[in-house]
DNA sequence: ACGCCGACCGTCCGA
DNA sequence: CGGTCGGCGT
């Protein structure tokens, strides 16, 4: 879509002409050495390998400007492939502002998507090459696992021979490396081999006949249609003359092919391509990334140039030099070395607590303390961990706190059984040969046809003389045929074919909220919920109502572009049906980090998969335990590579942080339902002791007046499996968070005084050091064994 | 056709 | 532990 016009005429009094070749605009100057020269390297292959926080979004955002301000290329001849919609957003959104404010606006946008997004764009255009005979949908993860489980029913393969989830992460293995079925050589011997090219086989045929498209088929099968038809390669070719691809490390073997047949030189292309990498970030080797495309970038482009962007301008030097410690470890990266201008700043803090409860209300104190100790907003604050399971315990505490925080990760707004349910109408409404979305509603709400009925009419499907295609066809038969079903079944059938072609006749005429009312008030969805009266019934009422909101804005915005669109414009108006199918593809393509908001003052919380692109100036970095981070789950056979890449993911979620950064490690944790006593991450050896500030609350337990208010519920009986095993070296420093009031009756002289301490008995104070608040003392208990604790905290002990 | 109960199984995540 | 799914009983 293309926008006609975002600059406001005032803009461009004064400036000069854009378009000039050679000319060097303002915002280059704001680079430095190596960002400008990877700017103005615009003719050619490009590698630049950019460290975390090195500004390479600033970099790519002024290359592209430059390429069209000062070297006169068309907006639309520049692509810029992200990983998420959020990251195309941001430089999309860059880039329009450094070309408004030089007055070059009005000569458009260039193209920036994901690599899905621009895949679907060419796809939808090129329609008439691909085997859809209509605008395809997406399908997810459960409409792609329904479909397989289809398939093999189909070739009568049992679910417990040959697992769909097994077969699932094979197909979509297979797609990340761009084979087909065809492709697969099964091993004479190996019995899933020869079933998985089956099904794969079976899968691909009815994803087609449903006009359905995975999202590994998206970049697949628009790689096969340009390496295919060479006059559609070279028309691509001819129109993305400048290509920039994002996050470079993480790109798979299918979408490097992709590339390759816009821009290598050995499929005749221009070799305009600048990809941008660091290969200390790449975390998603289990998701088909492969190293070899960053390490073979050379050969597949000769004379590639490569320019390293090594400072960061976003964290202190203490965070960088603990991070560069730690990657340092890995084997497998390029020789470079981030280093900054930027302040020593403050120690890393590693706190070791009892458990994840502890951890929790660690974390939470420290927010508390911090934001108001130092007028920080809630938004300056980050908790990252490994999996999301462990997000739990840091809701509750935030939420008893009343802080406010936004969870990225768990289940998408889109994901949800109401939210599914409605989408599949939409879906089926479109395109009514989608078996699976029309198997879903079919029976929502109950509609007394079950899973004896859709089995019929597979059979009946799977029958070859029956030219019968879809599934749909399968149900207009079985409706009026009282040879298939029995004759009350053959009139719900009917029932719901003639709702739904009522649908179908007036989706045209409806905008989608519109549409959507149509679809509640037609199958009594919502009425059936409010019956059910349950507190999920309500909640489900209430996304509903949150999911009608989103399809009137969609209305409103398309609306209002179609109506300010210059009159006479090329562009037809937008049909209905365009816009359906615009919504359902958005929906497909959401994720959640899309729509994080970082402005908003609420504490973020998200794994560190997720924590990828983004900075925080303060970061938590929780569960940092051998076996949970890094994740080990067999000891002995654990590669190399894969610790490594534990690794690149510590390193990622450290230099996340801009200012203050803690680690912490729990002594025992609860995963499900059992305990696990985990030593501390092996990453924490790796970093220079001086730059942290270690804190161990292990033995904080249960101690009465004087415990510190972040040990919560934690039980009694864990001070006495750990005391003993306590470091040696334990010290409790400075002051955490809110402890209780302490009695005033700290005196001067304390060397020689006794205490009974809840945990270790009676001792005896040797030493004192620090002033004030921030006094400790060392305490010798039974057996010669020294303890340091904070003052403030002990001294109701003090006999 | 539907509902309940028990077995199973579990990372990370993305378009 | 907790959700999901499949099988079985009504």
């Amino acid at each position: 879509m293309i926008d006609f016009n975002d600059a406001p005429d005032g803009f461009s009094v004064g400036s000069p002409q854009p378009g000039v070749a050679g000319r060097i605009p303002a915002f280059i100057n704001s680079l430095n050495d190596r960002q400008r020269e990877a700017a103005l390297t615009t003719e050619g292959p490009l590698i630049v390998l950019a460290g975390a926080g090195s500004g390479k979004t600033k970099m790519l955002t002024a290359r592209i400007a430059y390429l069209i301000e000062g070297r006169g290329v068309a907006p639309w001849q520049v692509l810029g492939v992200t990983f998420t919609n959020k990251a195309a957003g941001e430089m999309r959104e860059r880039v329009e502002k450094v070309l408004r404010e030089s007055g070059s606006g009005h000569l458009g946008a260039p193209e920036i998507g994901t690599f899905h997004s621009v895949c679907i764009r060419i796809l939808r255009r090129e329609i008439h090459r691909t085997p859809f005979t209509k605008p395809f949908v997406i399908y997810d993860d459960a409409d792609q696992l329904t479909l397989i489980k289809g398939a093999m029913n189909k070739l009568a393969i049992d679910e417990k021979s040959v697992s769909p989830k097994g077969v699932q992460s094979a197909i979509n293995r297979a797609k990340c490396d761009a084979l087909q079925p065809e492709d697969v050589e099964p091993s004479a011997h190996n019995f899933f081999e020869r079933q998985f090219k089956r099904i794969y086989e079976q899968y691909q045929k009815d994803m087609f006949a449903n006009n359905a498209i995975d999202f590994g088929e998206i970049i697949c099968l628009t790689y096969r249609l340009l390496r295919d038809h060479p006059d559609l390669r070279s028309s691509y070719q001819r129109r993305f003359r400048y290509i920039h691809v994002d996050e470079y490390q993480d790109t798979n073997r299918a979408q490097c092919l992709l590339l390759s047949m816009l821009a290598a030189p050995m499929n005749g292309g221009h070799g305009n391509i600048c990809v941008v990498g660091d290969e200390d970030q790449s975390i998603y080797k289990w998701r088909g990334a492969d190293i070899r495309n960053i390490l073979d970038f050379e050969r597949e482009y000769p004379g590639a140039r490569i320019v390293k962007l090594e400072q960061n301008y976003r964290s202190s030097k203490t965070i960088i030099r603990a991070a560069g410690e730690v990657i340092k470890n890995n084997t497998a990266r390029r020789d470079k070395t981030l280093w900054t201008d930027n302040p020593e700043g403050v120690k890393i803090i590693r706190a070791q607590v009892p458990d994840e409860r502890a951890e929790a209300e660690f974390t939470v104190s420290e927010i508390k303390r911090v934001a108001q100790g130092e007028n920080r907003p809630y938004g300056d604050f980050s908790i990252f961990y490994r999996t999301n399971a462990q997000s739990r315990q840091f809701e509750d505490v935030l939420r008893r706190e009343k802080i406010p925080y936004q969870i990225v990760g768990g289940l998408r707004f889109y994901d949800r059984k109401e939210i599914k349910d409605i989408l599949s109408y939409f879906k089926a409404i479109l395109n009514p040969s989608d078996s699976v979305s029309i198997k879903r509603i079919i029976n929502t709400p109950a509609r007394g046809i079950g899973k004896t009925t859709l089995d019929k009419l597979d059979d009946w499907l799977a029958l070859p003389e029956n030219h019968a295609r879809t599934f749909w066809d399968a149900l207009a038969k079985a409706s009026s045929d009282t040879s298939l079903v029995s004759a009350g079944t053959g009139k719900k059938l009917a029932a719901f074919i003639q709702l739904m072609e009522r649908f179908i006749i007036e989706q045209p005429k409806l905008t989608l909220s519109e549409l959507y009312h149509l679809i509640l008030d037609e199958t009594a969805y919502v009425v059936d919920l409010r019956k059910e009266g349950t507190e999920e019934a309500l909640a489900r009422i209430e996304n509903l109502e949150e999911f009608d909101t989103l399809l009137q804005e969609f209305d409103e915005d398309n609306f209002f572009s179609h109506a300010e669109a210059p009159a006479g414009a090329e562009t037809k108006p937008p049909q209905k049906a365009d816009l359906l199918a615009l919504f359902i593809e958005q929906t497909s393509l959401a994720s959640d980090v899309d729509k994080l908001d970082d402005r908003s003052a609420t504490v973020k919380l998200m794994t560190l998969h997720s924590s990828k692109g983004l900075e925080f100036p303060v970061v938590f970095l929780a569960g940092m335990e051998d076996g949970l981070f890094p994740s080990i789950k067999n000891w002995e056979e654990t590669p190399v590579e894969d610790i490594e890449e534990e690794r690149r993911l510590c390193y990622v979620g450290m230099t996340r942080a801009r200012e203050k950064l803690y680690l912490m490690n729990a002594v025992m944790r609860r995963i499900w339902g059992d305990t696990h006593c985990n030593e501390p991450s092996r990453f924490f050896l790796e970093m220079p002791s001086e730059l942290l500030d270690y804190k161990d609350y292990s033995n904080r337990l249960g101690q009465g007046s004087a415990r510190s208010s972040f040990v919560g519920s934690s039980s009694r009986y864990l001070r006495d499996e750990y005391s003993q095993e306590a470091p040696s070296d334990s010290s409790v420093s400075r002051r955490t968070a809110t402890f209780s009031k302490m009695p005033g009756t700290i005196q001067n002289d304390l060397v020689g005084r006794q205490m009974s301490h809840a945990d270790y008995g009676p001792g005896t104070i040797i030493a004192v050091d620090g002033a004030g608040d921030d006094r400790k003392v060392t305490v010798e208990f039974r057996g010669r064994q020294q303890r340091k604790f904070m003052l403030r905290y002990v001294a109701s002990y003090i006999v």
